[in-house]
DNA sequence: TCCATAGTTATCGTATACGATTTCGTACTT
DNA sequence: AAGTACGAAATCGTATACGATAACTATGGA
């Protein structure tokens, strides 16, 4: 994820804030004044603030000049944009790495998806959420390709940020998610062609999108 | 392309950078200095480090704790990742943009390839290049989706960093190109469905990096 | 009471300074 | 002569300081 060897305040403080926004501390609109930020750290304002611009490049951060940076916001139209980007990058991800999958991590890919499906019953979405990257992560393990990789992996942090939004959790969309996987796991098995997989996974991350804007159409 | 407002000087050392590097005053392998950057461009060494950073993020230039930057190189390896994904975040683009191109735009991409073609006659790669991305610029002028514009974007400016270096050029690619953009205008003439445009321009560009492969492998 | 304006405060943007780390060259030893 | 160790130079990483800009507040006038 084009991380940068760890131990230098400013790599510190970077992951430190990303955590925080992604673990809900900093909600979407949180001002985040770099003084603040560094006093709390003990660090002083300048690796902070490397770390603020690091984040405004990854979309988590909105900054603006003078003024200061805030927690990216939960604009519908973005979104958008950050589904539809991420049903294509996922689709291709997914096309890529499905021959390189074998049995052992399908199954435990499955045993992943189990666990989701328990944590409908139980009503856990938090769980939820990140057994689905689980899940996704265990079928990217060897996707030849690093930089899309790279593509997934900042969707998936631009969502996190979302959490606890109204984005979330479409009433009957996590069920029909699971078994998805589960056809998912079945045309990766049976050694399905590249484009069949490729718009099996793209769909599957579109429903989702395709739910909301219904459900926000109302 | 997530430009912040222009002034700040940080905002214009990576402007200045970014140029040089695109250009190709900065080759890969140039080893960046900060405080010999910020001489010349008569600023302090803080905005212009930021500047590299970002640069960094966009992988135009690597970084190493204690060490420095350098131009990003030319790693065939990195190469094949490039295209790999533009030809995915292309496609898509393409295939998103198709809908809302009308008969003008269209009448400027064939301009535009007619022009690419003439370049072939004189040989005059570097404005090909640049007529290329102008090309693909108009089909992508209505792109309803800013995120992809912005990887499609950000994977001209790593190829463009690569200039001059040997992947450019394979014999005969350049002839073929011309002639696939032909056929994707008509593909998008003629309103051709989704998905058989997105075919057409993810090929389009994977059949340059097959070229490529082809010709390595010798 | 509300609006405009001036002054104050908060925060950012950049410069300078210095300590930390790496790299390179030189001298010494084997 | 080759390898190693030590020291100097170069460069980065971070702290502190200050000027610039925008946001806020209070005050006076309509």
């Amino acid at each position: 994820m084009t991380e940068t060897a760890v131990g230098s305040k400013s790599q510190q403080a970077y992951a430190a804030v990303k955590a925080r926004i992604i673990e809900g501390t900093y909600t979407p609109g949180y001002r985040l004044v770099l003084a603040k930020i560094a006093e709390d750290l003990g660090f002083s304002v300048v690796p902070v603030r490397e770390a603020i611009r690091r984040l405004e490049a990854e979309g988590l951060v909105k900054f603006e000049r003078n003024v200061g940076a805030t927690v990216s916001g939960i604009d519908p139209t973005e979104y958008l944009y950050t589904m539809q980007t991420l049903s294509i990058v996922e689709g291709a991800a997914t096309a890529l790495s499905a021959p390189l999958i074998d049995s052992v991590a399908i199954a435990r890919a499955r045993a992943v998806n189990e666990e989701m499906r328990e944590c409908l019953e139980h009503f856990d979405p938090v769980r939820f959420t990140a057994l689905n990257q689980d899940f996704h992560s265990v079928l990217f393990e060897h996707c030849p390709n690093p930089h899309i990789l790279d593509l997934v992996h900042r969707g998936w942090n631009r969502l996190a940020s979302l959490r606890s939004s109204t984005f979330r959790f479409v009433p009957g969309r996590a069920q029909e998610s699971v078994r998805e996987h589960e056809a998912l796991l079945q045309l990766i098995e049976g050694a399905a062609d590249a484009d069949t997989i490729e718009k099996a996974a793209r769909q599957h991350r579109a429903a989702t999108l395709d739910a909301y804007l219904a459900q926000a159409k109302q």
